[in-house]
DNA sequence: TTGAAAGCGGTACCAT
DNA sequence: ATGGTACCGCTTTCAA
């Protein structure tokens, strides 16, 4: 069934058909109702491809993340997915994992199925070194940037400033006495490193000295993580704190210090479910998801109609108190 | 840039330049490499849409799920995205919450699309009363569904006998002596009516009686969860140990008994991520997504193909053990 | 081995 | 308001 065979049964030419269909005010209301009757009967739906080919869109925008089973990624692609629809757009998702040549390919993969625009989601794609498949793909649709930083023509990010949440956290901590903290972190994407600069920095405001050791990377899991920190204490290096830069990491702490017996203040990353999971509930820092994929939909939406639309925005992280640390009044 | 330019560059028809990029044995080797480094050296790809047009397919298959920040709903789409991928697919997502009206819609968008088939993931998709939009879809393309049972002609199902899990699981704990079981529950969709089947055929199968108030449904949301289970503790309703649909649920009854400080088996239902996270680790059922998953991208693969492939498939669940119930040797 | 040309199913411009 | 038709970019059949 095509737009012909409709033709033929209303009796008018595919041109009208196709006004129809677009909703053309050049129609008039009763060749509209007849047509439309037609569709209705034949349950006809026009060929997307065909449609694709005409306008050079489907309305599909590419979303890639390395890993939609964190939970971190799942919220933004949830949030991204159901923000598209709202707009009249699909979803096709790509999970990349952290493979540099994966992540090159799999954008290929996207650009080659013409979707309207990409997004990223982390930061886990802007290499170090070598972000030319960013700027190939920049060069034929926008590329927009959840959570990351990218700077080149065409692409555009919203952020949360983390640098800032981690330095603020070390602030915290020291006011009330904690001046070893440890840090524990597993990826060195350009989040990663923003957050490592975040507790240096924040070590520095403090007048407080980098110790090597109390910074450690870590598997991103949490029985890996407890075995870590356990070993960390059994080789009595001294902290009275935790920072993580995923709130995994930190449910891996806390299961090591509820087996040495110990407490501390414990601070997470991202304000996932993992966050309320964990006994007791983890103090984390959430990045704003909430905030930052609307933004992101609001800047895809703007950048297609052509609007003039920032480049970058920061947006700045909360800290979501629970259980395991608890800012005091005076502070 | 299209296949004519690449035609004319490189002095050959377009026909030829479709041969080459469709990897035809009819081209001559020296063609070839000629037209090659053309469409190398103009980085050109193949208009998707054109193809789709001709072929009558992207290579893209509709994901159904309704909410992807659900850790099981994540996993399992983390698996099938990347087995889909394997085969040369993309996958369009679409979360379409638990109304029945936006399930309708969405699938319909989905097929508008023209994907190749359809994966549906959880039982929510089966609507107690009316499945036409699932046998409407299925005359359009195949319909998967991954842990749901839907028998309609061509709609197939791969799915874990979660009934049978909870059932032994009531046996299990009743002989460990555990009489009173707390069975509680979110969401009645198919997978929701299966597991408390199962929950009174345990009991039936342990000349259990079936108490009315040890059967409540609660709110998918830890707080909640563990604010109801209190409350039952408060109000005296006796019960020994502690079964859930979802580890989510079985989290906020961890909480419960924490906060009266009990302690009692609790079996949670998903081996998700929150079953590691909780403290004590829970004891959970899974629903082996992992063999599911593949299970289903071969069914959809073997159907594509035209190849026979049954509509059904059913696996056993398996007991994780944890730390919030063990089964004795003897058991 | 290669090319010409007919579709695939729409959109949109130009007439009427 | 409606119809005729060129065109979007590819695949594939048929001839040569």
């Amino acid at each position: 069934m095509n737009i012909y065979d409709i033709a033929e049964r209303s009796g008018v030419s595919i041109a009208t058909v196709s006004r129809v269909l677009n909703g053309s005010p050049n129609v008039s209301a009763v060749t509209r109702d007849k047509v439309m009757e037609i569709i209705r009967a034949e349950e006809y739906t026009p060929n997307a491809f065909a449609r694709g080919l005409n306008l050079n869109t489907m309305k599909i925008i590419g979303i890639l993340c390395t890993d939609i089973s964190d939970t971190f990624y799942a919220k933004a692609v949830s949030l991204v997915e159901g923000l598209l629809r709202q707009q009249g757009f699909d979803a096709l998702l790509c999970c990349t994992g952290n493979d540099l040549e994966n992540k090159k390919k799999y954008l290929e993969l996207l650009l080659a199925k013409r979707v309207d625009a990409v997004i990223l989601i982390g930061s886990a794609f802007k290499e170090n070194v070598d972000n030319s498949h960013i700027e190939n793909a920049a060069k034929q649709v926008p590329v927009i940037i959840i959570n990351g930083l990218v700077e080149l023509p065409n692409t555009y990010c919203v952020y949360c400033d983390e640098e800032a949440a981690v330095s603020d956290n070390v602030f915290l901590l020291q006011k009330q006495g904690y001046t070893n903290i440890l840090y524990l972190y597993d990826t060195l994407t350009y989040s990663g490193c923003s957050k490592i600069n975040g507790y240096k920095a924040g070590l520095r405001r403090c007048n407080l000295p980098f110790q090597e050791n109390l910074m450690v990377q870590v598997p991103k899991s949490i029985a890996e993580v407890k075995d870590c920190v356990v070993d960390l204490m059994e080789r009595k290096i001294k902290f009275d704190a935790i920072m993580t830069s995923e709130d995994l990491l930190a449910v891996g702490a806390l299961k090591a210090l509820e087996e040495k017996k110990q407490t501390m203040p414990v601070i997470g990353f991202n304000n996932s479910i993992l966050a309320q999971c964990s006994s007791p509930a983890l103090t984390t820092v959430d990045n704003m998801l909430d905030t930052l994929c609307p933004a992101a939909i609001n800047m895809l939406t703007g950048i297609l109609a052509k609007k003039s639309v920032p480049q970058k925005m920061v947006i700045s992280a909360k800290l979501v108190q629970q259980d395991t640390f608890q800012i005091t009044k005076e502070s």
